[in-house]
DNA sequence: GTGAAAGCGCTAACAC
DNA sequence: GTGTTAGCGCTTTCAC
């Protein structure tokens, strides 16, 4: 591998001056500039990274920590890093964090260890307070899909309020008037939101949720059918289901079917993200399309602008907004 | 950020012993080794990446290429290659290559560029002598998911043949006689082994299946769709289809639900791959399963083997064989 | 068993 | 406009 001391040598310069071809410095002759650029090509010369990083303290690297790269809202996500990535010409450095924070800590140094300036992290447990000392020392950090008050300027996350009160009006609107919910045992901050968000406009409309009809379990498939079966223990006196996330509405369907329901001809299913799964399952779901990959490129394009001043964020914060999908999973009541 | 030479000091002794003690090498007094230890936490010392990566020339960390990380395969495969990393200390860095041979290399340069010694790579598309060279220059370098002869032992794949012997033999035992094949456009390896896979089986059954019932789309949902109805058209001389892999065979289940047929009363369906998908539809899908997870934390130990002893694997290669998951797409015939 | 010192490839003052 | 030079933090001979 050609180093900038032999690109120096053939063309006659010193490495100072390659180094500034390099970079586009302003102060090189035309002439040359061309020489240097000509013998960059004819060598093959690629500058070492890790010279580089070892002097500047820089890597145009960026960290990205998920839970699970095998889930689909995690797949996408790390997408979207990659492309906006891609496009400042940053690499993209993963680790899973396996939904423990011991991992996610440890992933978190292992990312700084690399001299990654720029980090986007998806976190649901790790403490508000971990995660403010964290912010400080990796000035590219960027929280993904969670508010955190004292560092909202680094906080890209989604209006879940908005997402639950969209898809209960959009119910209301179809004439539906009885509602259950189904919605993750971990009530760490978008359940409890998505839900506060229906009740709202529910009561807005002069209609109310019955505790007896919100059903708590594992925001999965598996949780939704179960949760599902013990939402029709109770009679049915409801006409729609609003679901947690996709999974759990495909499990509620799971179940209705079960029941010898139809849907949407006898209850109506709402779910929420939008994952891929929506457009393949039957009835194809209606869902809040959770624009993850766009956040995610948003982030990215954040965290990189945050590493270079820490201050240009200051006084906003990032929120998106999720969109009603309507697909074949609600019908219309009269 | 404490140094070694910060260490050094306090300790009372050289930047040497103080390497020696982070490589566990074996040359330091106990009492000295200690101290160093004790110091080395006190500080928080952390070994500077970029400074190691410049002096031995290499960084502990593999590169992963794929199409497309957003795509449930390609996401599971990451999260084994990340697995396998994690428990060897490796970090990950990722590209995708968006199926494009241009940005498949790019990504590849990058990645050598950042003293990657590993990298698993998943390219369907370049072609076999830019590999084989690759192969040459990048010590650690493993192909997931093809073979290539040259560079056999750096190759981690499917029997893909097997995979459609085994689908053919398995709706055979189930009575079936009249077969259809819904498969890929991109006839790039894999959708001709597994349709070749399945013609030998069925001939060794003295079964035949007519060209006129092989139909080709696009390796997706909408593909299986399209190729479906194509087959309906020729009547349905059929009891049985095989598609390429889940999606299509979702999208064939779309394709005979509205012909008005049931799966599997009617029809039967297998897939190939077992993605999360293949649980989550309805009927749950009876496909192959595709070990990717597994092929990929393999693939990633070999990787690093290979990045040390270059030889390791000589003589060698690495095949990995689908197993049939029983769901519900499929029904026996009388 | 431990230390001194050379250098990995690059950048950025600072000279001229 | 271009060259000289001093490191960045670490590993690794080579002495002792």
């Amino acid at each position: 591998m050609a180093t900038i001391k032999d690109v120096a040598k053939v063309a006659g310069v010193s490495t100072a001056t390659v180094s500034r071809v390099i970079h586009d410095g302003g102060q090189v002759g035309e002439a040359c500039r061309a020489r240097v650029k000509k013998v960059i090509e004819e060598l093959g010369y690629r500058p070492n990274t890790a010279a580089r990083a070892l002097v500047s303290k820089t890597t145009n690297t960026i960290g990205v920590v998920t839970p699970k790269l095998s889930m689909s809202f995690f797949g996408t996500l790390a997408s979207g890093v990659e492309k906006a990535a891609r496009e400042n010409k940053y690499k993209l450095l993963m680790s899973n964090s396996l939904y423990e924070t011991k991992s996610e800590l440890e992933a978190i140094d292992s990312l700084r260890d690399h001299h990654c300036q720029s980090i986007i992290l998806h976190s649901e447990y790790s403490d508000e307070k971990t995660l403010i000392n964290l912010a400080k020392e990796v000035p590219g950090l960027v929280i993904i899909n969670r508010y955190i008050g004292a560092i909202a300027n680094r906080c890209v996350w989604l209006d879940n309020i908005a997402g639950g009160r969209e898809s209960a009006q959009f119910l209301i609107d179809k004439g539906h008037r009885d509602f259950a919910v189904v919605t993750s045992i971990y009530q760490n901050g978008d359940p409890s939101f998505r839900v506060e968000g229906a009740q709202k406009t529910l009561a807005e409309n002069h209609l109310s949720l019955s505790p007896r009809l919100i059903k708590e379990a594992a925001a999965n498939i598996d949780g939704g059918e179960q949760a599902t079966k013990a939402l029709l223990a109770e009679g049915k006196p409801f006409t729609a289901i609003l679901a947690y996330n996709d999974l759990m509405a495909i499990g509620a369907v799971h179940a209705l079917f079960a029941a010898g329901l139809r849907v949407p001809e006898d209850v109506s299913v709402v779910g929420f993200d939008d994952l891929s799964v929506a457009r393949v399952c039957r009835p194809r779901l209606t869902t809040m399309h959770y624009p993850v990959e766009e956040m995610a490129s948003y982030a990215t394009k954040l965290a990189i602008d945050l590493s270079r001043d820490p201050h240009c964020a200051d006084g906003r914060t990032h929120l998106f907004l999720p969109t009603l999908v309507e697909r074949d999973s609600v019908a219309a009541v009269q």
